[in-house]
DNA sequence: ACCAAGCTTTAAGTTAATTGTAATGTAACA
DNA sequence: TGTTACATTACAATTAACTTAAAGCTTGGT
């Protein structure tokens, strides 16, 4: 399995090749772009873990590239310099780079860098089909519930709402989270529905088979766990 | 209103002297430790924002200090080298140090790095979901307490209660603060509201895992402490 | 266009837990 | 030893959540 999806921006082909290799060889996915505005392109048109971004490019420089980023895009970015040169190093952590390396540096460094980098990841579930607690099983692509190998019958809303606790099942959620994330309003002056669409779940869940799942904070909303 | 806390822990009296006066005259508040075990049990018993830390230490190293700090806090921290050796470097973005300096360093290029790890503060860093003192464990996301691994119930009240404490651990807070800052009232003529929910979080914690968590500061207030 | 069926929302009554008050007991300080 | 500050407890008031039923929507079929 791929240790995390890496973007490299760097012109200079001995470097880019020199660094592509070490990291595929320490189980990275690696892309690669030469100048500025592709791998900016780039940057954004695909989901990667973390980019290394030369300063110098062609095109569109990458402070620039970085700062263009950082308006659609929280990636980590792992800044190359040669010039040792303070102020570029502050404006790249200034604008939003998590790090930056000075040329020439060795590559154990660099890769010391990217752990530390990708450790910060979120660890936000990315669009999983499948998702589950316990026995309780969910399929996106299918709208599917099963309980075990039976299959529970829910309405939308009803899917809509299970499907938004499981995927934050550990953390509590408070009512007006839901509201908006399942039912998409922004606010509501007095609503009891997020409660009963509640009820509905644990009538087909934790009432059937005999579970407690769904779990009420009182003072501040629900909570799936096991 | 200052800028964050900042401990910094730096034997060499020149050095600290220095970055202490320029943090404080970015707006930053400094503590100081001289050795590696003074400020790792300062780093553990008040809330830092960010940690400066020497690797060469007397009494405990900064790596150690560092390892261990890690094993109950997430707070960022920024390591100080005077060797320019890689291996040094590595370990300590590999145990956890979120950036790290070699000396002699422009203290332009130490502020930017300041200004980068605080911006990593994300609304869901650890250093925020999880807050501790000692055993006791308070994660807001979960809206969980543990002592060691037993998980306790608290309602709402001694919840928020017990989070504003943990928050300002090592400081004496008066009934005052915590009504306004936990119940929200500006002033109220005569209630004896947080004593009484002291004594609900005493009886949920210190007489329960008998330890003297929660201490009475007679005539000021209370107080959080090991 | 109308109806039926199912889904969604509101609302009201009920139950349960938390919260705050007040009265009484205990320890600290002068 | 008197006085003040804090600790403790019981209970009543308050607030939050649960449950149910009925009204209001949608949707698809004729």
């Amino acid at each position: 399995m791929s240790q995390g999806r890496i973007l490299l921006i760097e012109d200079e082909t001995k470097i880019r090749r020199f660094i592509q290799l070490e990291l595929e060889h320490e189980g990275y996915t690696v892309e690669e772009e030469q100048d500025g505005r592709s791998g900016l392109d780039k940057a954004l048109s695909k989901n990667f873990d973390l980019i290394i971004l030369d300063v110098m490019l062609p095109s569109l420089n990458g402070m620039e590239v970085l700062r263009r980023l950082r308006q659609n895009s929280q990636t980590p970015v792992i800044m190359l310099t040669a010039r040792d040169e303070i102020t570029d190093k502050v404006m790249g952590l200034d604008i939003g780079a998590d790090d930056y390396m000075t040329k020439p540096f060795a590559i154990e460094e660099l890769l010391a860098r990217i752990r530390a980098a990708l450790k910060h990841r979120r660890v936000d579930a990315p669009s999983l089909t499948a998702i589950q607690i316990g026995s309780l099983k969910l399929n996106r692509n299918r709208h599917q519930v099963t309980y075990g190998d039976e299959e529970l019958e829910l309405t939308k809303r009803e899917f809509d709402l299970l499907e938004y606790l499981i995927l934050n099942k550990g953390i509590v959620l408070t009512r007006d989270a839901i509201l908006e994330k399942v039912w998409g309003y922004d606010f509501m002056g007095d609503t009891n529905i997020v409660d009963v669409y509640i009820r509905y779940l644990r009538g087909k869940i934790d009432d059937k088979y005999q579970v407690k799942l769904i779990h009420t904070v009182r003072g501040v909303g629900y909570q799936l766990k096991l």
